[in-house]
DNA sequence: ACATGTGAAAAAATTCACAGCA
DNA sequence: TGCTGTGAATTTTTTCACATGT
């Protein structure tokens, strides 16, 4: 009998949960994974920890903001805090999603073979450029942009992600609202501004060389 | 006369930067660019601050780890802090980089055309696939990989980009420590092992869509 | 008048340290 | 014994609020 919420109903309304905690999660997850991909049964915070950078408290403290999933004296059946963080970052469900822009970058994320072990799958492409529209890339449809609003709705889309230039992220941003997903990652070099209720996740690869060339000059060896 | 350093020597080694001030320099730093295309001279710790959704005071209390940057009853020149904050991060050097495999996330990385404008210029990509060494992609020659440590060398690369899978991670990792790079950004999702001199940064895509999923799931509109 | 820079206060996150259970 | 879960202490980060400079 898994111990899942000895106490809490995993996620209820305690208290804002910070974001550098549900993105340790998805680390615990991934190294999680990794441990029963190399046939381990259990572990321990100490174990996690020490993989990843952390102290044992701090995994003890992250997970704790969800519930009890531990077993004192011997620690945490892998299989079994898989399926609880999974079922808490919701990666237990299906999430239809789509990729707007079909450059360089949205053609790498079609094909990318990370997303579908996490409940994501790309069900649509779409782009401006007529050469494109019709065509199958990696196994997906290619739709015309103007078409954003109906594919989105029949297909049920709920995240959308902008591989678009910079100029057209805002626009494309205002179409996946009016669409009515439910969450955004903006992979352009631009702050897209959206109503409250649409969540959304910024990423630019070219800050993520900036930090590195940041700790380099200072000698840091952060990750 | 810009008031760049009027106290501090910029980066003391007064107290360690937290990280998340160092991403937050990136965010300005991108922000004041669109200003300035968008033809404002100057700013103010408010408009930046609203612009990416961080309190005034934010603003100022990370510019004033690094010195004083701006004008009382006046604000910044956008100008004078871009090169401040450009002279910080360090992107105002120049940075060789080598992307190490060239699938569909490393192609879409050789192409991306963000990465010249801070000072990063890639100026080789490895693969241990035959049919692609000798070649060239989007302008950058891609060699062995069994020729890292010689190109890295000979072309003076000081950072390395992990594109390959998360099985061939640690093992490039090692062989660009070998060869001297001084920062490692990995897209491979797991973690690698580094020694203490060497900068590293992860980004891992399915993270990403991991934070929006679980940012839906609980009605936040976090970025 | 207006916005910076900065001590002081407040809030948040991390680490400590230990009771309790397997 | 070994490891979890968690209050308490500590450290870090953010916000406040105002003196100072233009």
């Amino acid at each position: 009998m898994p111990p899942s919420e000895r106490k809490k109903p995993a996620a209820e309304n305690d208290a804002a949960v910070p974001k550098a905690v549900v993105n340790r999660l998805s680390l615990y997850l991934r190294e999680l994974q990794h441990l029963v991909a190399a046939g381990s049964a259990t572990t321990s915070s100490g174990q996690l920890g020490q993989k990843l950078g952390f102290t044992d408290a701090q995994v003890r403290k992250d997970l704790a903001y969800f519930g009890q999933f531990g077993y004192p004296g011997v620690g945490y059946r892998c299989d079994e805090l898989i399926e609880a963080i999974r079922g808490i970052l919701g990666t237990n469900r299906h999430w239809p999603m789509a990729i707007v822009g079909i450059g360089n970058l949205g053609r790498a994320l079609l094909g990318y073979k990370g997303f579908s072990h996490q409940g994501f799958r790309i069900v649509a492409g779409f782009d401006a450029d007529a050469s494109k529209i019709g065509k199958s890339i990696e196994g997906v449809e290619i739709f015309d942009i103007a078409e954003l609003t109906n594919v989105v709705q029949q297909r049920q889309i709920k995240l959308g992600v902008i591989a678009v230039p910079a100029a057209a992220a805002q626009q494309v941003a205002d179409q996946l609202v009016a669409a009515k997903v439910l969450g955004i990652v903006n992979f352009a070099p631009v702050t897209i501004t959206l109503p409250e209720h649409v969540s959304h996740v910024g990423v630019d690869l070219a800050i993520e060389m900036e930090q590195i060339a940041f700790a380099v000059v200072n000698r840091l060896s952060g990750g």
